[in-house]
DNA sequence: TATGAAAGAACCTGGCC
DNA sequence: GGCCAGGTTCTTTCATA
């Protein structure tokens, strides 16, 4: 599906305030508040936007900890098989297959490093991986609520 | 701060839907609208939560490809250095320090994989870096919408 | 200190042009 | 896409425990 100048601006506006009310976006990006309603009823059908959450502070909930852990999984593990048991882990936000030495890369937040060791040892139990490797987090740099808006100065950079 | 049950129940909804009305809400954690709200409103001024934001299907909106880079910086660059850096780079949409060989893990999002190229030879020009270690990525298997909700059952486990 | 109820203002929503 | 009207939600105030 086709997005225009104005589907990316209400998405930009909705990503910055999930919460703004259809009038004020509709003044951002030069549109009435029911024309802005047409628009977002739209995308979330379209499955541009696949919905609206709360941004966090991770370590207010006792998350204080996180981690990335690489996969080594045995021959003939297929990322399906991969998806389905790591879901299981609830300490892991994110997960991915990726090219290089490594099979998966996996995000877990924990609520300290005694935490994290548990759930890489529970990782590392699953029949299909062969090694870990993890990195704790030091510091985090950047957590951007998904910029995705500013396609533009992005592809002509 | 101190979060009680129902802070917690409230910020596990408004993570599932983050334009939930408080009567919504309140429904669901056994409290009127109004209790909701002002127990929202010291939420989002305590800083647990620090916004809402809308989820988007980042294909959507020409972002088709995702890479993890690894950067080893020269001897004695500060975390801050390498957030002013990356920060600049707008493909990059999380970033940390960890432990480990490397310095620092970016997440990156880029239109294709040409675009992650270009992507990776401009943070290669940053002054403070040495080397990068790249990894595409293949097939997302998870992508949590934060479920900071579960604490018992992840700590329990 | 925190809650529920209530009322006016603001907002959403759908029909119509 | 804009305008409008009826229904809903927000927000504040007040009384209460």
């Amino acid at each position: 599906m086709e997005l225009d100048r104005l589907d990316r601006d209400i998405i930009g506006a909705l990503i910055e305030d999930a919460r703004a009310t259809y009038a004020e976006i509709g003044q951002r990006v030069g549109l009435s508040a029911s024309a802005v309603k047409r628009r977002v009823d739209r995308l979330r059908e379209t499955g541009a936007i696949t919905g609206f959450t709360a941004r966090v502070q991770p370590a207010a909930l006792g998350w204080t900890t996180e981690a990335y852990v690489e996969l080594f999984c045995a021959g003939k593990t297929s990322p399906a098989e991969i998806g389905v048991a790591i879901a299981r882990h609830p300490e892991v936000v994110s997960a991915c297959t990726i090219t290089g030495e490594a099979d998966a890369l996996l995000h877990i937040r924990a609520t300290d490093v005694r935490h994290v060791e548990r759930v890489i040892e529970r990782l590392a139990a699953e029949p299909f991986v062969v090694r870990t490797k993890s990195s704790v987090v030091l510091s985090r740099l950047i957590d951007a609520p998904p910029a995705l808006a500013r396609n533009e100065s992005a592809s002509s950079a």
